[in-house]
RNA sequence: GGGGAGAUGGCGGAGCAGUCAAACGCACCAGACUGUAAAUCUGGCGACUUCGGUCUGCGUAGGUGCGAAUCCUACUCUCCCCA
């Protein structure tokens, strides 16, 4: 058993828990940074470690580009490679199907790709993912799957399902043909469907069906709804197993990622506080600031006064707004590094209330006063 | 003293009779960003507006012409070269 709930509200759906993985626990519910191309975009492992992180996601895909199998096998796997010891999940490249559309084609058992760096032709299976990521020697691998776009055609979803299913199913045996070397892995079956909630049913039934050590919900924050997201989150976190941890993929903003804990989900893994944090965006208690607008200017107070961050503890808003108004790269990196601070702070604080059974009073409060902004 | 070049919106800099409220860049002001081709992208940037327009505008003052940032005259100011 991989995963141990430790706490489940009997009337609401929260739930606290451990993942268990070869790297360390998971506390859950938990935010995972993205660090796409095994970086915390301007941060470094230490940093991401010191802003109480406890696992961070980087890109199967991207890494088997650059920089390229080879050199990660002999670094001796990613978490050598970037000096991160504790556990990491790979994301497979499903998502590059669904972004990188054009330089895309689904073929029999995987994808042909063109490279966005050199106009290369790849082609690769879902059972080369798989091994891609034992080479890495992640402690989650996330299977090939397709994400669709919003809106997409039953049809289209349907079709997308089949691929995505046949994917799941080849991953796994991979996996196993894998034997000792990707024992420690932990392997998750992805549930697509798009908008469909009997697509969705059927995903889910087929995927548990094949068994796997966890599940995420993929397909959602695609350009849908908000309140469509949580709909189709709930749904489909009804039809997953109680036992097994539930990863809601690329999820979200504050209020989403609460929202969706309220649904039942354990996991996150999103780019918007390095990406917004880059581009000036800063999230706190109080709602989301753009630094670079022009209030900042005679600003001296913290980012957040009720954060005690290296960045808040030791910066201004008006020396921030300066950095990045002189492209200071300084001025990315503490905002990148409050943000994480903040989501994982937000996240954690959302367990304890989880388990002292004040989760919904908590939620309330807080989107009351994030809303409340000014 | 002689000869030459030029003055365009916050700055740099196109335009050289009509399609010019004036390219483009910078600066400035906003907005977007959800399994990262993103330190990126989009919009605004004379005034007023019932959002259709209206007015004021390309050093200053006149003039030509149906029409001028664009042509002519004078003036003011800058820069360069020679003494």
């Amino acid at each position: 058993m991989s995963f141990k709930l430790i706490y489940k509200n009997k009337n609401t759906k929260e739930r606290a828990g451990v993942l268990k993985t070869a790297h360390g626990d998971v506390l859950t519910p938990c935010f995972v940074p993205v660090g796409t191309l095994a970086t915390i975009k301007t941060l470094s492992s230490e940093e991401v470690k010191a802003c109480g992180a406890a696992m961070i996601m980087t890109n199967a895909y991207h890494l088997y580009l650059r920089p390229g199998r080879d050199i990660l096998e002999k670094s001796k796997g990613l978490h050598n490679f970037m000096s991160w010891d504790g556990p990491i999940m790979t994301d497979s490249g499903g998502y590059q199907i669904f972004s990188l559309a054009a330089l895309k084609k689904i073929k029999n058992g995987g994808v042909e790709f063109t490279s966005h760096i050199d106009g290369s032709k790849h082609f690769l299976t879902a059972e080369d993912i798989i091994e891609f990521q034992s080479i890495l020697g992640s402690d989650i691998m996330m299977p090939l799957d397709e994400c669709l776009h919003y809106p997409a055609s039953r049809s289209d979803a349907e079709d997308s399902l089949r691929t995505t299913f046949d994917w799941a199913k080849r991953s796994k045996a991979a996996k196993m043909k894998n034997g000792r070397q990707s024992a420690h892995q932990l392997l998750f079956g992805i549930i697509q469907g798009s908008t469909y909630r009997d697509l969705r049913k059927c995903a889910a039934e087929e995927i548990v069906g094949v068994g796997f050590d966890g599940y995420a919900i993929g397909g959602v924050a695609v350009g849908e709804p908000q309140d469509l997201m949580h709909e189709i989150t709930e749904h489909t976190a009804d039809l997953l197993p109680e036992d097994k941890i539930r990863y809601l993929m690329g999820v979200g903003t504050p209020l989403d990622m609460l929202g969706a804990i309220s649904e039942g989900i354990d996991l996150f893994d999103c780019v918007v506080p390095t990406r917004n944090g880059r581009n000036g965006q800063a999230f706190t208690w109080d709602g989301e600031l753009q630094l670079r607008n022009a209030p900042f200017k005679y600003d001296f107070r913290p980012i957040d006064e009720r954060c005690d961050c290296h960045a808040c503890s030791n910066y201004t808003r008006a020396y921030i707004r300066h950095l990045f108004n002189t492209e200071e790269i300084l001025g990315l990196r503490l905002v990148s590094l409050h943000n994480i601070y903040f989501y994982v702070k937000l996240i954690e604080i959302s367990r304890k209330a989880i388990i002292e059974n004040r989760f919904q009073k908590f939620r309330e409060e807080f989107e009351g006063r994030y809303n409340n902004r000014g």
